[in-house]
DNA sequence: TATGAATGAGGCTTCATTCAT
DNA sequence: GATGAATGAAGCCTCATTCAT
């Protein structure tokens, strides 16, 4: 509770001025995830930030480090979603684990929808962090997929799933949810975001669950 | 008669520096990808490129017109070596559509193993070209997952394979055939590239082909 | 009220940037000049500039859309000279023609010898100027060289001039102007400016004004 | 006479030998006159101008030291032609000095319209020259002159001229001569060369012939 | 003589970052 | 907090010149 300590009178000022640099921050990292996914981390100038987000150059530097620190922003916001989106969702979808897959899946392709902007650049732009923020990518991509490969993990060993290796179904999982944003360009020709990840959640569910138990997600199965 | 020695005295010259072109192209393209690959198409320098192939900087634009058109070329090697190597692979697999699929998939993987460095940069810096070169990409990857397709409608129609999307099952075999490469600081960890094709070759065909033929299909199906 | 304070509060701030933007323009343009007629525009470069200008390099792109831009407004800065100086020289000079065609001769001439670095750069760096550039110029060129012509025109049918060639010798006019800065360093070693438009004026005038009305221009036909 | 102690036996050889290098610099010197006037000196490149006179680049440093030796070369070439066909063409215009002030501008004018492109040179890129050539230069151009001046010289002696300035009149003469070559953008749309060279050469004598000697002159006064 | 591949210094320009206001 | 003028390092590219063949 670090923000207790700090005296009272003068918390509303503080919780103005905190609320304040939040809008500022969620500003700046939307026009920046905007620019970014359009024009690349490149081709985006400190300057044309500054128009696309209203306020001037100067300003970006109190708010966030550099321009390296802004795209490690923009990136571990989208994390932080995961991160945030994917555990509430595996919980609501109850303790069985081929629904907790499907969840989680749909979840991550939810936030990646939400943030299709932002979400290509970890693919696109990771080169460009240092090997600090890239590390801290790596460990956040790592956990944040945790609870996928939790739920991989029980149905496997609980038998509704046939062998697999976990690793790599998760891998697939996370390569799909972000194959959306990677190649929107080319499916948003053919699909609808909800028929891709309903398509998708059944390709890989149709790959693995134990054919015995197939019937009981039907509704997992069925594309239409 | 100057005109007879000509196509024939003056092949050896024209020869020799058509190979001398070819070798300097495809020492360039190497560096290129290879630094490209590590730094970012924006991370190599042009001076860092011309050491890195032991060359001047000024004769890089002897071969190409430009960083961008370098880029583009990188691109376009590994592209044609899928236009090159699928077809033929998929011809060698014979008539059966599940092996022209399983086989196509290795070829791309082939491929991109042999190119991890410029398999990347397709998704990473296609947003850095032009639009003409972007374009040029797109077709050229519709073009060469063609026979890709091609093996999965022929699975569906003769009843191979359950009813897919035609589409979307070559865009997950694609993603996962670059996912080698996109992913491979992580993969590396707990895979080694046979096994990579062997258990994601089984893993799709699982999903896809009708319960009824897997057993003729034993071979594909097992991971081990 | 927000609108009426900024018609007036506001104003002192942009005018106060207007005219800081006016004396950098001054600033670089005197500059280039200066340099320009020494060294050349090619043998000026960017950095040379900067320094002759006491500013960054980078500085000169804020005012000036780069090197061919800065030489444009360079000429054109001579050419609104023209366009400013001429047109109330030859009116203050009365209606008589052939006093108006020597006030007109001589606002050239003052003008060229105020901006002697850049009156020779018309006709030395003309071809470097994209084609747009030097459209622009050459109709600069007319329109200044306008009230010129109007009055050898008025002179020839008013009976005060010989039959004429009006293009020609407004031409020759023009060009014994620019003379005088083209062969600077030969003309200085003979004549001071002053003698040098005299002498010019007498030549000229002797030339085309009717013998029966010269005793009547005898102040501009005497040289001494 | 350096050419005699040469064996004799080798001067067929070494004729032919010169011939070639004689047939060379003159492809060369057009070549690039031809080039720059369009694009100006730092607008044309060694490659460009071995592909005009279709050469190899190497060559070009057989004949002349680099390419400001090649400005000097084109520039020195029209020179030598003044100096060349202007006595000449003095010389046969027999005694009267007016007759020769009219031959020796008509010369003039004729070598600059043979060399339109490579006498803008004159004035355009001097200063791209070193100060050795550009003395080189200004010494010949005062040299070539030399007839002019005299000629003029001894008119005013003569009494056939009125008490005039030599050395501006020959600076005028020059610059009209070079002006059909400065301005020949504007003036080829309401003049051709011949008309040009006899209205200007009417206008100067006008000014400066003294006025009981003109009927005799009336072939050079008269503009048609 | 003649070629043209190769070099590399130097030029123009951009843009992340700073700082006085 | 906020601005934006100013900086200057670094990048891409050109092109005069050389030299092995």
């Amino acid at each position: 509770m670090p923000s207790r300590p700090r005296s009272q009178a003068q918390d509303p000022d503080e919780a103005a001025r905190a609320a304040r640099a939040e809008w500022r921050s969620r500003q700046l990292l939307d026009a920046a995830a905007r620019l970014m996914e359009r024009d690349g981390f490149h081709g985006v100038s400190m300057q044309a930030l500054a128009e696309e987000a209203s306020v001037s150059v100067g300003l970006i530097y109190r708010y966030f480090g550099g321009k390296d620190d802004l795209l490690l922003a923009v990136i571990v916001d989208v994390l932080e979603a995961f991160a945030t989106r994917v555990p509430s969702a595996v919980e609501e979808a109850g303790n069985d684990p081929v629904e907790r897959i499907a969840a989680a899946f749909r979840a991550y392709c939810d936030v990646i929808d939400e943030h299709r902007h932002a979400a290509v650049l970890t693919y696109r732009e990771s080169r460009t962090l240092g090997s600090e923020g890239r590390n801290k990518i790596k460990s956040m991509e790592i956990d944040t997929s945790e609870p996928l490969r939790a739920a991989i993990r029980d149905g496997a060993s609980s038998g509704l799933l046939i062998a697999v290796d976990t690793e790599l179904v998760a891998h697939d999982l996370l390569l799909m949810a972000h194959g959306w944003a990677l190649k929107h360009w080319y499916l948003e020709q053919t699909l609808r975001f909800d028929d891709y990840v309903t398509k998708q959640t059944a390709l890989v569910l149709n790959a693995i669950v134990e054919p015995q138990h197939r019937p009981h997600y039907r509704h997992l199965l069925a594309t239409h």
